[in-house]
RNA sequence: GGCCCUAUCGUCUAACGGUUAGGACAUGAGCUUUUCAAGCUUAAAAUCCGGGUUCGAUUCCCGGUAGGGUCACCA
Protein backbone atom coordinates (compact mmCIF):
# COMPACT_ATOMS: atom_id res chain seq x y z
CA UNK A 1 0.00 0.00 0.00
CA UNK A 2 1.54 3.72 -1.12
CA UNK A 3 0.27 6.05 0.60
CA UNK A 4 -0.15 9.72 -0.28
CA UNK A 5 -0.52 12.54 2.90
CA UNK A 6 -0.20 15.87 3.25
CA UNK A 7 1.42 18.27 5.49
CA UNK A 8 -0.65 21.37 5.29
CA UNK A 9 0.67 24.51 7.59
CA UNK A 10 -1.27 27.80 8.23
CA UNK A 11 1.48 30.37 6.85
CA UNK A 12 0.23 32.07 10.23
CA UNK A 13 3.13 31.91 12.28
CA UNK A 14 7.13 30.25 12.22
CA UNK A 15 6.75 26.68 11.79
CA UNK A 16 7.06 25.46 15.23
CA UNK A 17 8.75 21.87 16.45
CA UNK A 18 5.07 20.45 16.89
CA UNK A 19 4.37 21.18 13.08
CA UNK A 20 7.26 19.69 12.46
CA UNK A 21 6.75 16.35 14.09
CA UNK A 22 3.36 16.54 12.44
CA UNK A 23 5.41 16.86 8.71
CA UNK A 24 7.92 14.52 9.96
CA UNK A 25 5.43 11.68 10.74
CA UNK A 26 3.89 12.33 7.50
CA UNK A 27 7.41 12.10 5.75
CA UNK A 28 7.94 8.72 7.52
CA UNK A 29 4.66 7.24 6.93
CA UNK A 30 4.94 8.47 3.09
CA UNK A 31 8.46 6.40 2.55
CA UNK A 32 7.87 4.02 4.08
CA UNK A 33 4.96 3.18 2.56
CA UNK A 34 6.05 3.99 -0.85
CA UNK A 35 3.79 6.71 -1.15
CA UNK A 36 4.17 10.31 -1.88
CA UNK A 37 3.54 13.41 0.05
CA UNK A 38 2.53 17.21 -0.82
CA UNK A 39 2.95 20.77 0.91
CA UNK A 40 -0.04 22.97 0.85
CA UNK A 41 -0.18 26.17 2.04
CA UNK A 42 -3.37 26.68 3.96
CA UNK A 43 -3.83 30.04 2.98
CA UNK A 44 -7.20 30.79 3.09
CA UNK A 45 -7.49 33.45 5.50
CA UNK A 46 -6.41 36.52 3.80
CA UNK A 47 -5.81 38.35 6.73
CA UNK A 48 -3.53 36.30 8.92
CA UNK A 49 -1.57 34.76 6.36
CA UNK A 50 1.96 36.46 5.38
CA UNK A 51 4.16 35.61 3.07
CA UNK A 52 7.02 36.03 5.67
CA UNK A 53 5.62 33.06 7.53
CA UNK A 54 5.26 31.08 4.48
CA UNK A 55 9.02 31.67 3.93
CA UNK A 56 10.04 30.65 6.94
CA UNK A 57 7.99 27.42 6.84
CA UNK A 58 9.29 26.58 3.86
CA UNK A 59 13.26 27.60 4.55
CA UNK A 60 13.01 25.57 7.66
CA UNK A 61 11.08 21.75 6.39
CA UNK A 62 14.24 22.42 3.98
CA UNK A 63 16.67 22.41 6.74
CA UNK A 64 15.13 19.80 8.31
CA UNK A 65 15.73 18.20 5.11
CA UNK A 66 12.27 17.03 4.01
CA UNK A 67 11.57 16.55 0.10
CA UNK A 68 8.01 16.88 -1.30
CA UNK A 69 6.62 15.15 -3.93
CA UNK A 70 5.31 18.91 -5.30
CA UNK A 71 8.08 20.88 -6.18
CA UNK A 72 6.29 24.33 -5.42
CA UNK A 73 3.99 24.16 -2.55
CA UNK A 74 -0.05 24.15 -3.74
CA UNK A 75 -1.62 27.32 -2.21
CA UNK A 76 -5.32 27.55 -1.17
CA UNK A 77 -5.49 30.98 -2.15
CA UNK A 78 -5.09 30.08 -5.32
CA UNK A 79 -7.67 27.19 -6.27
CA UNK A 80 -10.85 29.75 -5.73
CA UNK A 81 -12.07 28.09 -8.85
CA UNK A 82 -11.83 24.32 -7.48
CA UNK A 83 -13.84 25.54 -4.11
CA UNK A 84 -16.21 27.79 -6.08
CA UNK A 85 -16.77 24.67 -8.36
CA UNK A 86 -17.40 22.31 -5.48
CA UNK A 87 -19.91 25.07 -3.36
CA UNK A 88 -21.87 25.51 -6.42
CA UNK A 89 -22.71 22.18 -6.85
CA UNK A 90 -23.16 21.32 -3.45
CA UNK A 91 -26.13 24.78 -3.46
CA UNK A 92 -27.34 23.34 -6.78
CA UNK A 93 -27.86 20.11 -5.11
CA UNK A 94 -29.12 21.70 -2.00
CA UNK A 95 -27.04 20.29 0.45
CA UNK A 96 -26.01 23.73 0.95
CA UNK A 97 -27.09 27.16 0.70
CA UNK A 98 -27.13 30.47 0.52
CA UNK A 99 -28.03 31.99 4.18
CA UNK A 100 -29.49 35.50 4.93
CA UNK A 101 -27.38 36.27 8.25
CA UNK A 102 -28.14 39.45 10.88
CA UNK A 103 -24.82 41.22 10.81
CA UNK A 104 -22.88 41.77 14.27
CA UNK A 105 -19.77 42.04 15.96
CA UNK A 106 -18.22 38.68 14.90
CA UNK A 107 -20.82 37.96 11.78
CA UNK A 108 -19.76 40.43 9.36
CA UNK A 109 -21.49 39.49 6.67
CA UNK A 110 -24.96 39.61 5.37
CA UNK A 111 -25.11 36.32 3.05
CA UNK A 112 -22.85 32.99 3.84
CA UNK A 113 -22.83 29.60 2.67
CA UNK A 114 -23.92 27.01 5.40
CA UNK A 115 -24.51 23.03 4.92
CA UNK A 116 -27.39 21.52 5.51
CA UNK A 117 -26.70 19.11 8.56
CA UNK A 118 -29.11 16.23 9.21
CA UNK A 119 -27.38 15.78 12.54
CA UNK A 120 -26.40 12.41 12.33
CA UNK A 121 -24.18 10.63 14.56
CA UNK A 122 -20.69 9.79 12.82
CA UNK A 123 -18.07 7.34 13.69
CA UNK A 124 -15.05 7.26 12.50
CA UNK A 125 -11.81 5.32 13.32
CA UNK A 126 -8.50 6.75 14.17
CA UNK A 127 -5.45 4.73 13.43
CA UNK A 128 -3.82 5.71 17.17
CA UNK A 129 -7.24 6.11 19.23
CA UNK A 130 -9.90 3.91 17.48
CA UNK A 131 -13.62 4.92 17.17
CA UNK A 132 -14.21 8.20 18.12
CA UNK A 133 -17.95 9.00 17.51
CA UNK A 134 -19.89 12.44 17.93
CA UNK A 135 -23.04 13.66 18.10
CA UNK A 136 -23.03 16.09 15.00
CA UNK A 137 -26.53 17.97 15.25
CA UNK A 138 -25.11 20.54 18.07
CA UNK A 139 -22.99 21.91 15.40
CA UNK A 140 -26.11 22.99 13.51
CA UNK A 141 -25.88 24.09 10.02
CA UNK A 142 -22.49 25.51 9.58
CA UNK A 143 -20.84 27.57 8.01
CA UNK A 144 -18.51 26.50 5.00
CA UNK A 145 -17.85 29.42 2.49
CA UNK A 146 -17.97 33.11 3.16
CA UNK A 147 -18.69 33.34 -0.11
CA UNK A 148 -18.19 31.38 -3.64
CA UNK A 149 -14.96 32.91 -3.94
CA UNK A 150 -14.06 32.80 -0.25
CA UNK A 151 -14.34 28.69 1.32
CA UNK A 152 -13.48 28.64 4.93
CA UNK A 153 -10.22 26.09 6.27
CA UNK A 154 -12.71 22.95 6.70
CA UNK A 155 -14.11 23.33 3.60
CA UNK A 156 -11.04 23.67 1.05
CA UNK A 157 -9.37 20.86 3.80
CA UNK A 158 -12.00 18.39 2.27
CA UNK A 159 -12.49 19.84 -1.39
CA UNK A 160 -8.35 19.69 -1.75
CA UNK A 161 -7.57 16.37 -0.11
CA UNK A 162 -10.03 14.45 -2.02
CA UNK A 163 -8.94 16.09 -4.98
CA UNK A 164 -5.62 15.29 -4.24
CA UNK A 165 -6.58 11.51 -3.39
CA UNK A 166 -5.26 11.79 0.15
CA UNK A 167 -5.28 8.56 1.44
CA UNK A 168 -3.87 9.20 5.05
CA UNK A 169 -4.46 12.41 7.09
CA UNK A 170 -2.21 12.57 9.84
CA UNK A 171 -2.38 15.85 12.24
CA UNK A 172 -2.14 17.12 15.72
CA UNK A 173 -4.81 15.96 18.40
CA UNK A 174 -6.75 19.40 17.91
CA UNK A 175 -7.83 18.22 14.78
CA UNK A 176 -9.80 15.75 16.23
CA UNK A 177 -13.31 17.98 16.90
CA UNK A 178 -13.28 19.21 13.57
CA UNK A 179 -13.12 15.88 11.90
CA UNK A 180 -16.69 15.20 12.42
CA UNK A 181 -17.78 18.58 10.26
CA UNK A 182 -15.12 17.69 7.84
CA UNK A 183 -16.63 14.06 7.51
CA UNK A 184 -20.15 15.86 7.09
CA UNK A 185 -18.45 18.00 3.85
CA UNK A 186 -16.89 14.84 2.52
CA UNK A 187 -20.37 13.15 2.56
CA UNK A 188 -22.01 16.05 1.25
CA UNK A 189 -19.18 16.08 -1.86
CA UNK A 190 -19.52 12.48 -2.31
CA UNK A 191 -15.91 12.09 -1.22
CA UNK A 192 -14.50 8.92 -0.19
CA UNK A 193 -13.22 9.51 3.77
CA UNK A 194 -9.78 9.00 3.93
CA UNK A 195 -7.88 6.99 7.24
CA UNK A 196 -7.40 9.32 10.27
CA UNK A 197 -4.36 9.06 12.57
CA UNK A 198 -4.43 11.92 15.03
CA UNK A 199 -1.17 12.52 16.89
CA UNK A 200 -1.11 13.58 20.42
CA UNK A 201 0.33 17.28 21.05
CA UNK A 202 3.90 18.34 22.64
CA UNK A 203 3.43 20.10 25.45
CA UNK A 204 5.06 22.53 27.70
CA UNK A 205 6.57 22.16 31.27
CA UNK A 206 3.19 23.08 32.49
CA UNK A 207 1.44 20.15 30.42
CA UNK A 208 -0.35 23.03 28.16
CA UNK A 209 -0.16 23.03 24.62
CA UNK A 210 3.10 24.03 24.01
CA UNK A 211 3.53 27.92 22.73
CA UNK A 212 5.79 30.91 22.39
CA UNK A 213 4.08 32.03 25.94
CA UNK A 214 5.26 28.86 27.59
CA UNK A 215 9.12 30.36 27.84
CA UNK A 216 11.11 27.82 25.89
CA UNK A 217 11.51 27.76 22.27
CA UNK A 218 9.10 27.00 19.68
CA UNK A 219 9.89 27.68 16.35
CA UNK A 220 12.11 25.30 14.07
CA UNK A 221 14.12 28.46 12.72
CA UNK A 222 15.10 29.21 16.71
CA UNK A 223 16.48 25.85 17.22
CA UNK A 224 18.56 25.94 14.27
CA UNK A 225 19.89 29.54 15.88
CA UNK A 226 21.04 27.62 19.19
CA UNK A 227 23.09 25.11 17.05
CA UNK A 228 21.07 21.80 16.97
CA UNK A 229 21.18 19.55 14.19
CA UNK A 230 18.32 18.83 12.13
CA UNK A 231 18.70 15.29 12.47
CA UNK A 232 19.06 15.43 16.30
CA UNK A 233 16.24 17.78 16.51
CA UNK A 234 14.04 15.33 14.31
CA UNK A 235 15.81 11.94 16.15
CA UNK A 236 13.94 14.02 19.18
CA UNK A 237 10.76 14.54 17.84
CA UNK A 238 10.34 11.13 16.51
CA UNK A 239 11.05 9.97 20.21
CA UNK A 240 8.61 12.37 21.34
CA UNK A 241 5.46 10.25 21.17
CA UNK A 242 6.76 6.63 19.37
CA UNK A 243 9.46 4.24 20.14
CA UNK A 244 10.33 1.30 18.22
CA UNK A 245 9.74 -1.34 21.05
CA UNK A 246 12.95 -1.49 21.65
CA UNK A 247 16.04 0.54 23.57
CA UNK A 248 17.30 2.05 20.55
CA UNK A 249 17.29 6.10 20.44
CA UNK A 250 19.85 7.13 18.27
CA UNK A 251 17.98 7.33 14.92
CA UNK A 252 19.02 8.33 11.58
CA UNK A 253 16.52 9.50 9.45
CA UNK A 254 16.73 6.58 7.45
CA UNK A 255 16.82 3.91 10.54
CA UNK A 256 13.20 5.83 11.51
CA UNK A 257 11.81 5.52 7.81
CA UNK A 258 11.98 1.54 8.18
CA UNK A 259 11.28 1.23 11.72
CA UNK A 260 8.69 3.96 12.20
CA UNK A 261 5.16 2.62 12.44
CA UNK A 262 1.58 4.71 13.31
CA UNK A 263 0.40 2.63 15.30
CA UNK A 264 3.10 2.51 18.10
CA UNK A 265 2.22 6.48 18.80
CA UNK A 266 1.68 7.28 21.86
CA UNK A 267 -2.12 8.35 22.94
CA UNK A 268 -1.14 10.78 25.36
CA UNK A 269 0.82 14.45 24.95
CA UNK A 270 4.14 14.69 25.87
CA UNK A 271 6.44 17.28 27.47
CA UNK A 272 9.10 18.61 25.38
CA UNK A 273 12.45 18.19 27.18
CA UNK A 274 15.50 20.32 25.96
CA UNK A 275 17.96 18.19 28.05
CA UNK A 276 17.16 14.87 26.18
CA UNK A 277 17.23 17.25 22.92
CA UNK A 278 20.51 18.06 24.07
CA UNK A 279 21.85 14.60 25.06
CA UNK A 280 20.41 13.45 21.96
CA UNK A 281 22.05 16.49 19.72
CA UNK A 282 25.21 15.87 21.53
CA UNK A 283 25.10 12.17 20.44
CA UNK A 284 25.12 12.99 16.92
CA UNK A 285 27.19 16.07 17.12
CA UNK A 286 29.79 12.82 17.68
CA UNK A 287 28.59 11.23 14.84
CA UNK A 288 29.01 14.39 12.18
CA UNK A 289 31.96 15.05 10.81
CA UNK A 290 34.31 17.94 11.57
CA UNK A 291 33.16 20.43 8.92
CA UNK A 292 30.09 21.24 10.54
CA UNK A 293 32.55 22.73 13.36
CA UNK A 294 33.75 25.08 10.63
CA UNK A 295 31.63 28.03 11.09
CA UNK A 296 32.31 28.45 15.25
CA UNK A 297 35.41 29.73 14.45
CA UNK A 298 36.75 33.19 13.78
CA UNK A 299 39.01 34.30 10.73
CA UNK A 300 42.53 34.09 12.72
CA UNK A 301 42.00 30.52 13.37
CA UNK A 302 44.74 28.62 11.35
CA UNK A 303 43.20 25.44 10.04
CA UNK A 304 45.21 22.87 11.03
CA UNK A 305 44.99 24.15 14.44
CA UNK A 306 41.10 24.02 14.68
CA UNK A 307 41.08 20.61 13.35
CA UNK A 308 43.17 19.66 16.40
CA UNK A 309 41.24 21.79 18.67
CA UNK A 310 37.62 20.56 17.47
CA UNK A 311 37.83 17.35 19.03
CA UNK A 312 38.04 19.25 22.44
CA UNK A 313 34.95 21.34 21.80
CA UNK A 314 32.95 18.16 20.65
CA UNK A 315 33.16 16.60 23.35
CA UNK A 316 32.42 19.43 25.84
CA UNK A 317 29.37 21.06 24.44
CA UNK A 318 25.81 20.06 23.52
CA UNK A 319 25.26 22.51 20.37
CA UNK A 320 27.18 24.46 17.76
CA UNK A 321 26.05 27.74 19.03
CA UNK A 322 27.88 26.59 22.70
CA UNK A 323 31.13 25.71 20.85
CA UNK A 324 30.89 29.28 18.76
CA UNK A 325 30.60 31.28 22.17
CA UNK A 326 33.69 29.19 23.34
CA UNK A 327 35.62 30.22 20.86
CA UNK A 328 34.19 33.66 20.90
CA UNK A 329 35.48 34.05 25.02
CA UNK A 330 38.90 33.18 24.12
CA UNK A 331 38.77 29.99 26.54
CA UNK A 332 41.21 28.23 24.00
CA UNK A 333 43.22 31.57 22.90
CA UNK A 334 45.76 29.45 25.05
CA UNK A 335 46.63 27.60 21.79
CA UNK A 336 47.44 30.43 19.47
CA UNK A 337 49.74 32.16 21.96
CA UNK A 338 50.90 32.01 25.17
CA UNK A 339 49.58 33.24 27.89
CA UNK A 340 50.66 35.08 30.75
CA UNK A 341 51.92 32.40 33.38
CA UNK A 342 50.81 33.57 37.51
CA UNK A 343 54.06 32.07 39.26
CA UNK A 344 52.23 31.18 42.78
CA UNK A 345 49.95 29.16 40.49
CA UNK A 346 52.29 26.71 39.12
CA UNK A 347 52.45 25.43 43.24
CA UNK A 348 55.22 22.73 42.27
CA UNK A 349 57.33 24.67 39.08
CA UNK A 350 60.92 22.23 40.02
CA UNK A 351 59.11 19.45 38.34
CA UNK A 352 59.01 21.53 35.23
CA UNK A 353 62.83 20.42 34.77
CA UNK A 354 62.74 16.98 34.54
CA UNK A 355 59.36 17.31 32.53
CA UNK A 356 61.25 19.04 29.62
CA UNK A 357 64.09 16.69 29.88
CA UNK A 358 61.27 13.68 29.39
CA UNK A 359 59.44 15.07 26.25
CA UNK A 360 62.44 16.67 24.82
CA UNK A 361 63.47 13.05 24.12
CA UNK A 362 60.16 12.29 22.31
CA UNK A 363 60.51 12.52 18.82
CA UNK A 364 58.28 14.78 17.41
CA UNK A 365 56.26 12.71 15.38
CA UNK A 366 55.33 10.74 18.72
CA UNK A 367 54.11 13.57 20.39
CA UNK A 368 50.95 12.78 21.26
CA UNK A 369 48.64 12.52 23.75
CA UNK A 370 48.84 8.90 24.85
CA UNK A 371 52.97 8.79 24.20
CA UNK A 372 53.42 12.05 26.15
CA UNK A 373 51.63 10.46 29.16
CA UNK A 374 53.69 6.98 28.90
CA UNK A 375 56.91 8.74 29.22
CA UNK A 376 55.24 11.12 31.92
CA UNK A 377 53.24 8.83 33.63
CA UNK A 378 56.60 6.99 35.79
CA UNK A 379 57.96 10.68 37.06
CA UNK A 380 54.32 11.06 37.79
CA UNK A 381 53.61 8.63 39.73
CA UNK A 382 57.38 9.03 41.64
CA UNK A 383 57.20 12.36 42.31
CA UNK A 384 53.60 12.54 43.08
CA UNK A 385 50.86 12.88 40.41
CA UNK A 386 49.74 16.70 41.30
CA UNK A 387 52.92 17.84 41.44
CA UNK A 388 54.36 16.59 38.05
CA UNK A 389 50.95 17.26 36.53
CA UNK A 390 49.31 20.59 37.74
CA UNK A 391 52.31 23.07 36.95
CA UNK A 392 52.59 21.12 33.55
CA UNK A 393 48.86 21.77 32.48
CA UNK A 394 49.34 25.45 34.01
CA UNK A 395 52.69 26.39 32.49
CA UNK A 396 50.79 25.52 29.13
CA UNK A 397 47.87 26.91 29.41
CA UNK A 398 47.61 29.23 32.54
CA UNK A 399 44.30 28.39 33.84
CA UNK A 400 43.20 26.57 36.36
CA UNK A 401 40.48 24.45 34.28
CA UNK A 402 41.22 22.73 30.88
CA UNK A 403 41.79 19.65 29.10
CA UNK A 404 44.10 17.09 30.49
CA UNK A 405 47.86 18.02 30.00
CA UNK A 406 48.59 15.34 27.52
CA UNK A 407 46.32 16.56 25.06
CA UNK A 408 47.01 20.09 25.65
CA UNK A 409 50.94 19.20 24.84
CA UNK A 410 50.11 17.27 21.86
CA UNK A 411 48.11 20.08 20.40
CA UNK A 412 50.80 22.95 21.06
CA UNK A 413 53.45 20.04 19.66
CA UNK A 414 56.68 19.73 21.06
CA UNK A 415 58.03 22.79 19.74
CA UNK A 416 55.59 25.11 21.56
CA UNK A 417 55.61 23.08 24.81
CA UNK A 418 58.88 22.85 25.19
CA UNK A 419 59.30 26.77 24.73
CA UNK A 420 56.69 27.36 26.61
CA UNK A 421 58.25 25.14 29.83
CA UNK A 422 61.39 26.36 28.87
CA UNK A 423 60.12 30.14 29.40
CA UNK A 424 58.97 29.12 32.88
CA UNK A 425 62.53 27.31 34.31
CA UNK A 426 64.54 30.19 32.57
CA UNK A 427 62.53 32.89 34.98
CA UNK A 428 62.65 30.93 37.53
CA UNK A 429 66.02 30.21 37.55
C1' G B 1 -20.01 24.45 31.04
C1' G B 2 -21.20 20.79 26.47
C1' C B 3 -18.60 17.38 23.45
C1' C B 4 -14.05 14.64 22.56
C1' C B 5 -9.29 12.65 24.00
C1' U B 6 -5.78 10.98 27.66
C1' A B 7 -3.62 8.78 32.42
C1' U B 8 3.50 3.79 34.32
C1' C B 9 9.62 6.94 37.93
C1' G B 10 10.50 14.54 37.93
C1' U B 11 10.47 13.88 32.12
C1' C B 12 10.21 10.59 27.47
C1' U B 13 8.76 5.65 27.56
C1' A B 14 8.89 -0.54 27.68
C1' A B 15 6.15 -4.59 29.61
C1' C B 16 0.83 -11.92 24.60
C1' G B 17 -3.52 -11.04 31.73
C1' G B 18 1.57 -14.02 35.36
C1' U B 19 8.35 -9.54 35.09
C1' U B 20 12.52 -8.43 41.23
C1' A B 21 7.53 -3.25 36.57
C1' G B 22 12.80 -2.62 32.04
C1' G B 23 15.50 1.49 29.36
C1' A B 24 16.85 6.69 28.44
C1' C B 25 17.26 12.03 30.08
C1' A B 26 17.67 14.67 34.57
C1' U B 27 19.20 14.03 39.94
C1' G B 28 22.51 11.88 44.21
C1' A B 29 27.09 9.03 45.31
C1' G B 30 31.76 6.98 43.72
C1' C B 31 35.95 6.16 40.03
C1' U B 32 39.37 8.37 36.56
C1' U B 33 45.05 11.49 33.45
C1' U B 34 44.97 15.95 41.66
C1' U B 35 41.39 20.74 37.35
C1' C B 36 36.89 21.39 33.96
C1' A B 37 34.02 18.59 30.52
C1' A B 38 33.19 13.84 28.78
C1' G B 39 33.26 8.74 30.16
C1' C B 40 32.49 4.48 33.55
C1' U B 41 30.11 2.32 38.03
C1' U B 42 26.18 2.87 41.32
C1' A B 43 21.77 4.68 44.07
C1' A B 44 17.03 6.73 44.66
C1' A B 45 12.65 7.16 41.76
C1' A B 46 6.35 5.07 38.84
C1' U B 47 1.52 1.67 37.48
C1' C B 48 -4.15 8.41 39.74
C1' C B 49 -8.40 6.51 43.06
C1' G B 50 -12.58 3.05 43.71
C1' G B 51 -15.32 -0.94 42.07
C1' G B 52 -15.84 -5.16 39.03
C1' U B 53 -14.21 -9.60 35.41
C1' U B 54 -10.34 -13.32 36.49
C1' C B 55 -6.86 -18.33 40.00
C1' G B 56 -4.17 -13.69 38.86
C1' A B 57 -4.82 -7.14 36.70
C1' U B 58 -0.05 -1.77 34.72
C1' U B 59 -2.78 -4.52 31.04
C1' C B 60 -9.94 -5.84 30.06
C1' C B 61 -14.93 -3.28 31.76
C1' C B 62 -17.53 0.59 34.68
C1' G B 63 -17.42 4.91 37.78
C1' G B 64 -14.76 8.84 39.87
C1' U B 65 -10.60 12.27 39.82
C1' A B 66 -7.02 14.96 37.22
C1' G B 67 -4.97 16.94 32.79
C1' G B 68 -5.50 18.31 27.79
C1' G B 69 -8.14 19.56 23.23
C1' U B 70 -12.30 21.84 21.03
C1' C B 71 -16.72 24.53 20.86
C1' A B 72 -15.68 31.31 14.81
C1' C B 73 -18.31 34.40 8.96
C1' C B 74 -9.45 31.49 12.30
C1' A B 75 -6.66 27.55 10.75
Amino acid sequence: MSAIVRFAPSPTGTLHVGGARTALFNYLFAKQTGGQIFLRIEDTDRERSKPEFEQNILESLDWLGFKFDNSQPIRQSERTAIYREALEKLISNDTAYISKEEISDDKKRGEVIRLRNSGQKITFTDLIRGEISFDTTELGDFVIAKSLDEPLYHFAVVVDDWEMKVSHIIRGEDHISNTPRQILIQEALRASRPVYAHIPLILAPDRSKLSKRSGSAVSVTEYREQGFLPGALLNYLALLGWNPGTDQEIFSLDELIKQFSLTKIQKGGAIFNLEKLKWLNREHLKLAGDSIWENIFTVDWPSDLRARVIPIIRERVATLAEGESLIASGEYDYFRTAPTINRTLLKTPETLAKTIILLDALAETDFTAPQIKTVLWPYAEEAGRGAVLWPLRMALTGKDRSPDPFTVASILGKKETLSRLRQITNNVE
